[in-house]
Formats: structure tokens, C-alpha cells, sequence
DNA sequence: CGTTGTAAATATACTTAGTCAATTCTCTCT
DNA sequence: AGAGAGAATTGACTAAGTATATTTACAACG
């Protein structure tokens, strides 16, 4: 029997109770293969070379449903960009101020944030922004 | 002898290190009193009826400025529009799926995210998606 | 208190990420 | 296999934000 890693990305979308198409399984397999936070230009560009028919907006339209139903994390950058990513257990996200480079950050769940009663809450994300290692180094060159 | 919240716009400016305009000022003015992170467009509309004489690029170009300095916080909402907040104190944002609207949330920092080393950290945020009370009312209605 | 250099404000053109609408295609269910 | 709903494609469109060139005004200095 296969675990849950094994599963193929028609498995996954299948699961997740949405149709199985050719653009969704080959952006959700580029997003686990990719864990470079891409935009959707960044999945366009790099699949339409196998892809021949594969249009921009289909890329909008499978992103925004691969979020939807969970497959997908979408995260907004400080410049206001949509990225995705294929990883959607919690774990904030380092962005650099200079390189633009959105690096993972695992973290602990220990805060706790003081709602309205009646609010639901269906996510939470950590943005931390800074300079990377490189662009530090090369600053003060 | 003031203390440091009877400062006027014009002394926190000038505390800042930057050039004491007319822009400046009634846009800091505006944040200050207006507490429900309006965008660039919210503050221009807000203010052009008193000031016949204000640009919108102004308002882009005072708002980058005053968060340069720290003076404001800018955040970005989940469909990518910048916000601006003159709370610079460490709270969390909630965003309403349904009406769009941003909450304040306060919240402890007892969070300790694993970044690697030599990243230098400039601003930690916390980013919480949800419905508020009104949305999930009127949904189920 | 006037002059001057520099930074900021304005106006306008421009870029581009993202959306929308109409049409064609394709997946799934019977 | 056929029908119908949902998805993909195409291309036009929107609007937030940026860039550029010009004008204006702040503040430092004599």
C-alpha cells in the first residue's frame, strides 16, 4: 500500500474532489518538483517549453484552485506578487529585501493571537523580512 | 516637557531624519487618525478635498518614504494591495475573505523562527485569513 | 533675510500582474 | 459512446504601482 508521499498528483486532486486535467497535473507536479516559491509567470515559462498548449491564464486558474482546495499554499511577497508552494505544512517565509529570494523558515506555533469571538480563522502565516546571508556579505564589500 | 505620543507629525518627521513637507504631514496626520489601513488610493480620496494641490504619485511616493523610516507600517493584503498602518507597534493582521476588511490583532512574540545564519531580520508579521463575525452571519442567514 | 542647491511634489506616460468574457475543448457519469 | 458541466484557451481589458521629466519648496548658509 502506498503512503501518502507515493500518492501521484492525479491521486492528490482526486482526492481533493476537483477534476483531473492535464494543466493541473502538470502545474501541481512542477510545484512539488520546484520548491522555489515560482509565480505563475515563473510555472508558465518553465512548462510551456513541453507544453505547447498550456496558456497564462490557465495557469491563474489552476493556481488559484490548487489553493483553494489545499493543495497549494499561495503567499504574497512584500512587492505584492502571488507565489505558490507545493509545501503546505506551516512554516513561515523569509523574504529578502535586496535579492527578492523567498526562503523557508520552520517555526513553532506558539503564539497566540487575540481574536474577536465569532471570527473564523482559516490560516495563518509568518512573513519575516530581512537581508540573506549573500546580500549581506556583498553590501559591505 | 511633551511626552513621546504629544508629538506632533511635524516632530516625528523631523525626529526621523526627513524633509518636513505639506504632503507628508497631512498624509502622517491622516494614518494617525484614521486606524483602518487605507491604501494610497483610500488616503488620496481621503484628503484631495482638503488639498486640491495633492498628486496620488505623492501619496506612493510619502507612504514608501515614511515606511522607510519607520514612521508607518506597510502591509500587504492577500489580493496584493499595499496598506498602510501608522501603528508600529508588533500586531498581527487579520484579513476578511468575504468583505476585505483588516483587523488589528495583538498577539505575543513567543515565536522562534529557525533561520539560517547571518540573515539579518528587519520586520516579523503575522498574517492571519479568516471570516469576521459579520461575514459568517450574514452567510448562513 | 534673501540666495541657492537639493530633495520632494506634480503631471503624465507607462508597465504589467492579474482578471474577465466568449468560445472551444475535455473530463466524468450514466 | 453521448451528454452536459466544468475547465482551457484566447485576447481584450483593468488598475495598482512605477518611471520620467519638470516644477516647486524646504532648509542651510552666508
Amino acid at each position: 500500500m502506498k503512503n501518502n508521499t507515493e500518492l501521484t498528483a492525479q491521486d492528490k486532486l482526486r482526492e481533493a474532489g476537483v477534476r483531473v486535467t492535464g494543466p493541473r497535473i502538470r502545474v501541481y507536479e512542477y510545484l512539488m518538483a520546484n520548491r522555489t516559491h515560482p509565480t505563475c509567470d515563473d510555472i508558465y515559462r518553465g512548462l510551456k517549453d513541453k507544453d505547447d498548449s498550456l496558456s497564462l491564464a490557465s495557469v491563474y486558474n489552476v493556481t488559484m484552485k490548487l489553493a483553494e482546495v489545499g493543495l497549494v499554499n499561495e503567499i504574497i511577497s512584500p512587492d505584492g506578487q502571488k507565489h505558490y508552494d507545493g509545501v503546505v505544512d506551516f512554516h513561515g517565509h523569509f523574504f529578502c529585501k535586496c535579492c527578492g529570494r523567498i526562503m523557508d523558515v520552520s517555526c513553532n506555533k506558539d503564539f497566540t493571537p487575540e481574536l474577536p469571538d465569532g471570527t473564523r480563522i482559516d490560516s495563518v502565516s509568518l512573513i519575516i523580512k530581512g537581508l540573506c546571508k549573500d546580500c549581506l556579505n556583498s553590501e559591505d564589500a
